[in-house]
DNA sequence: TATTCGTGGGT
DNA sequence: TACCCAAGAAT
């Protein structure tokens, strides 16, 4: 043990303690019902910054649909896009198929057990790697995700920053040393649902906490002051203009969003960003002429949607054109579609908002 | 390293 | 309301 962090510090306890406590407190969850690497794996996948029960009913749909790496391999883009549909960052589901067809082709359809090996499939970070490591494959390997970074900043009283990359290699460092040799998945796992439980970033429970004999925050009655956090920037606000273009037997126009950036290769209503709000309607009839050859008076807006994302904020007037016939708009990227049909294609939310209120 | 990538829930 | 936050990775 060279760790400074752990100097006096009761690693036997702390291991002895976390894993009694996951092991009596654990909460049932589908991905806990088996340690197959590839379930494992499509759970950490979904649960990046995402909160357990909302992953829930996406991980059990998916598994039923995609149960096996093969399954997963063979389906079609738009098949993956729909089962994610509503879940964000989309393009962890494209690089997690990128990776599961790798494994299937490269190594027999097992997910590798080495961090070097793992580490290179894509999506697959410094997190990811621990997690399927310690869970499917019992490895000492050290899984560091916000609440670890948070609940060992009180433990062992760290006050670096945890908004800072680099601080996440110095809990790595650390776990090296504390984590459990014998049950590595158990303590992974403790930590993180210490995190989730009781050692919650407003107010935790530490008369309930498992550990608190070794808490050094809690000793010294700081628990509410770490973890030290420095706070990101305000989203910006983007003003936008999107369209439904409509016929009189319920044809919507649809288009592809851009192979890479945000919300890539979902599907949307036409749209555009604005530069004036007040002189939106001639910025998007003239886009319509230019672009679609479409003539016509796009009107008031039929609706507004505002759509928070991590970074910016979209909000969205909607207007409606009623064109007769289909007009021959369509490409690679937009196409016609019966109302009806609509729901097959894998929108953003703000987009889903705009079907479910005009469609 | 800082920014880009969603979304929904909690306070 | 206006933040903050959640089992992060890619660029």
């Amino acid at each position: 043990m060279s760790t400074e962090q752990l100097r006096d510090f009761d690693m036997n306890g702390f291991q002895r303690d976390l894993i009694d406590w996951f092991r009596e407190n654990q909460r049932v969850l589908p991905w806990r019902q088996s340690k197959d690497a590839y379930r494992v794996w499509v759970s950490e996948i979904m649960l990046q910054q995402t909160r357990v029960d909302t992953v829930i009913p996406y991980y059990l749909a998916f598994m039923r649909e995609f149960p096996t790496p093969e399954a997963l391999a063979t389906a079609t883009e738009d098949q993956i896009l729909k089962a994610w549909e509503g879940l964000g960052y989309y393009s962890r589901v494209r690089n997690l198929q990128t990776a599961v067809r790798e494994v299937v082709e490269e190594y027999g359809g097992k997910v590798p057990d080495t961090r070097e090996e793992i580490s290179t499939l894509k999506g697959v970070g410094p997190y990811t790697a621990g997690a399927i490591l310690s869970i499917a494959y019992g490895k000492p390997e050290p899984a560091v995700d916000g609440n670890v970074m948070r609940v060992l900043s009180r433990i062992l009283l760290i006050e670096e920053d945890i908004a800072k990359p680099a601080t996440r290699k110095i809990f790595e460092r650390i776990l090296y040393d504390l984590i459990s040799k014998e049950d590595p998945s158990s303590f992974n796992q403790g930590l993180m649902e210490l995190g989730a439980l009781i050692c919650t970033p407003t107010s935790p429970g530490c008369l309930l906490c498992p550990v608190r004999e070794q808490c050094r925050a809690n000793h010294a009655g700081i628990q509410n002051t770490l973890p030290i956090k420095s706070k990101k920037k305000k989203p910006v606000l983007k003003q936008m203009a999107a369209v439904i273009i409509r016929n009189e037997d319920d044809d919507v126009l649809i288009e592809k969003r851009p192979e890479t950036g945000l919300l890539a290769r979902l599907w949307q209503f036409p749209n555009i960003e604005t530069v004036s709000l007040a002189n939106q309607v001639e910025e998007l009839e003239g886009v319509l002429k230019e672009d679609f050859h479409i003539e016509g008076k796009v009107g008031k807006p039929v609706q507004t949607v505002e759509h928070v994302f991590s970074h910016l904020i979209w909000r969205i007037s909607v207007y409606e054109v009623i064109v007769k016939g289909r007009p021959d708009v369509e490409s690679e990227t937009r196409k016609w579609v019966k109302k009806s049909d609509v729901e097959q294609f894998a929108f953003p939310v703000s987009h889903q908002k705009i079907i479910q209120q005009s469609l």
